[in-house]
RNA sequence: GCCCCCAUCGACUAGCGGCCCAGGUCGCCACCCUUUCAAGGUGGUAGCGCGGGUUCGAAUCCCGCUGGGGGCACCA
């Protein structure tokens, strides 16, 4: 019977061995934004410009009347460009860039049966309503002319004939890689790698006070070993520091931004409301007198995160924003702000959340959260990645092992749910199994000599390869294995047990006698005991087994007793009796 | 407190108005296999949060309620 071991097995098998680390194909180089350089746009700006200095958002009481009067400019013409972009329908601006799903859903069960795993091309499938129910033109918020930017000018130009997709994940360096981040970050990594776009890895280390020393080598170590591999150097938010200084100068001369304590804040739009088709939540809209006047330098100089992050989406040329969804409220912020400066906004996908078996949000007491405490667990890249992929998305309603590549090729964005998954570390711990029952015996061994070896264990490797094939069908994880099989490498203690001296005899006699001492010759001594003795295999070999492994739970006992061999089994059979 | 979002078995999900007295997977239970434990096989358990609509027909559309989540920083 083709079973799922063979499933995963073949899963396996279609992919390289080694996770890819490399760093991808270099990009080329983007010009940067030429900052303090602006467009046709400036004189009109500057003709616009309001009342330099207004109450915080929600200060001032009757700051209803100020909006009144500021609020009331009217719309002018948009360039041409801009104007292509947004005279198209939302849904149809929503594909761009977005190849249509090319794959057919396959049942599991071909698998199962037996068949070669391949996906089938089939004709595109037509994308989910979501996006259809947006047909209504954004609406936009009043605003001035905007500023061009030579850059994003040729990105739109890509985008009108087929942009290829730019992602990034971009964590900030605080501590190790929560596995809440990793999921969006895997997500990031299928769309990109599945369009055959590119994954950019940024660090968002704007917050210097919390940058934790280590924590960049440790972001990048965690995705590598997952198999997340980035397209070009990491970037860093605080090596643009100075092109965000200069917007924001611009941004202030131009009355966009204002002064406030030393510090400089974006002048949102008061009326109007900024919306965007979500990949995955559909339409979302912000009324924009709700919108806070954001700070975007600090007064010490230093940029804020809602100002460097869409900036650097800009000059990226980033096409989709997957984040998580505790940033939807700073995304009309955005918007707002890439608008300012000329720029298009790119899509936006927010991902639900990640929880505990609790419901509450996935935290250290539930057991492990970052990718290195999943590593050093025994979970092997290519499990977690299934299953992380599977938190808020699934393919289809059957479809559950899926390899690396196998996910590339399923994953679309529009699938992913849009209420948040609980982590459940039992379906990870059976899906570890099968991955680890999939491998190869020889690469099982050597993931297993890998991770004693991680784990500080200075057992004998060959011992341990020789140990790996009585243990594959039976641990769900690496980590298992000192439990489960330590007696081959150490003492054993009985406390606790009370076993049945005759038998113990009976066998140290067998045992002594058996030649060659092999599992199979073990098992015709001992099973000619149990019959000489009167007793049901399972009653004559469990005082065995417990003799020689000190649990009453172990690999196959005459397997075991071979790799112990003779002289060892003997001394843990007298040493029972006594 | 204010704003926003979400809601199918215990968990992850399929479902896009009739194919659904709701399908798959994990878990759980039983049986089979069996030297223990697993693995594997077979069968089973369990769900559309509640209340109103719309419709010939609703898990699917609308409204309200309830429950859960998220956001409201010179954090990211």
């Amino acid at each position: 019977m083709a079973e799922p071991r063979e499933v995963a097995q073949r899963l396996l098998l279609r992919r390289a061995s080694a996770p890819r680390f490399h760093e991808g194909p270099q990009l080329r180089r983007r010009p940067r934004l030429a900052a303090g350089e602006p467009g046709d746009g400036a004189h009109e700006l500057a003709r616009r410009r309001r009342a330099s200095v207004r109450p915080r958002r929600g200060v001032a009481p009757e700051r209803r009347d100020v909006e009144r009067v500021v609020g009331g400019r009217d719309e002018m013409e948009r360039p041409a460009h801009e104007r292509r972009l947004h005279d198209r329908p939302a849904p149809e601006r929503a594909r761009q860039g977005v190849a249509p799903e090319r794959l057919q859903p396959r049942p599991e069960r071909h698998v199962r049966r037996g068949h070669p795993l391949r996906l089938e091309r089939g004709h595109a499938l037509d994308r989910p309503g979501r996006t259809q129910a947006c047909a209504a033109e954004e609406q936009l918020p009043e605003q001035e002319r905007p500023v061009q930017l030579p850059e994003r000018q040729d990105a739109h130009a890509a985008y009108a004939i087929r942009m290829a997709v730019r992602v990034r994940f971009a964590p900030s360096p605080t501590g190790m890689l929560h596995i809440g981040g990793v999921r969006t970050a895997v997500f990031n990594w299928l769309f990109a790698r599945g369009e055959g776009g590119e994954f950019k890895l940024r660090i968002e280390n704007t917050d210097t006070s919390r940058e934790v020393a280590e924590a960049v080598e440790q972001i990048q170590e965690s995705l590598r070993w997952l198999g997340l591999d980035w397209d070009g150097e990491h970037t860093f938010q605080l090596d643009r520091m100075d092109d965000c200084r200069d917007v924001a100068t611009r941004l202030l001369e131009e009355g966009k931004a204002y002064e406030d304590d030393g510090a400089i804040r974006f002048r949102m739009p008061d009326t109007g409301t900024t919306a965007w088709d979500d990949v995955v939540r559909d339409r979302v809209e912000f009324p924009n007198e709700q919108l806070e006047d954001v700070v975007l330098v600090r007064s010490d100089g230093r940029p804020t995160y809602n100002f460097a992050s869409p900036m650097e989406d800009v000059w990226d040329g980033i096409t989709h924003v997957i984040r998580g969804d505790d940033h939807v409220s700073n995304t009309p912020k955005q918007i707002n702000l890439i608008r300012a400066v000329g720029a298009e906004p790119p899509e936006y996908a927010h991902v639900p959340s990640v929880l505990g078996t609790d419901g509450k949000k996935l935290s250290k007491r539930h057991g492990a959260v970052s990718v290195e405490e999943f590593r050093a667990d025994g979970y092997v890249p290519p499990a977690l990645l299934n299953f992380l992929a599977l938190l808020g998305w699934a393919p289809d309603g059957e479809t559950t092992i899926m390899s690396p590549d196998e996910l590339v090729a399923r994953f679309s964005l529009e699938r992913v749910q849009s209420s948040p998954a609980a982590f459940d570390f039992q379906k990870l711990d059976w899906m570890n199994g099968v991955y680890l029952r999939a491998l190869p015996v020889d690469e099982y061994a050597h993931a297993l000599v890998l991770h004693l070896g991680e784990r500080g264990y200075d057992w004998d490797a060959e011992l341990v390869r020789k140990a790996a094939p009585l243990v594959q069908e039976k641990i769900e994880k690496l980590s298992d294995f000192p439990a489960f099989a330590g007696f081959l490498f150490g003492d054993v203690s009985l406390d606790g047990h009370s076993l049945d001296s005759n038998v113990i005899a009976e066998a140290e006699r067998a045992l002594g006698a058996v030649e060659p001492f092999t599992a199979e010759s073990i098992e015709q001594a001992l099973r000619g005991l149990a019959d000489r003795l009167g007793l049901k295999p399972r009653e004559a070999f469990q005082p065995i087994r417990i003799a020689v492994t000190g649990s009453k739970v172990s690999p196959g006992l005459f397997e075991s007793l071979e790799l112990l061999g003779r002289e060892r089994a003997l001394e843990r059979l007298s040493a029972a009796r006594s």
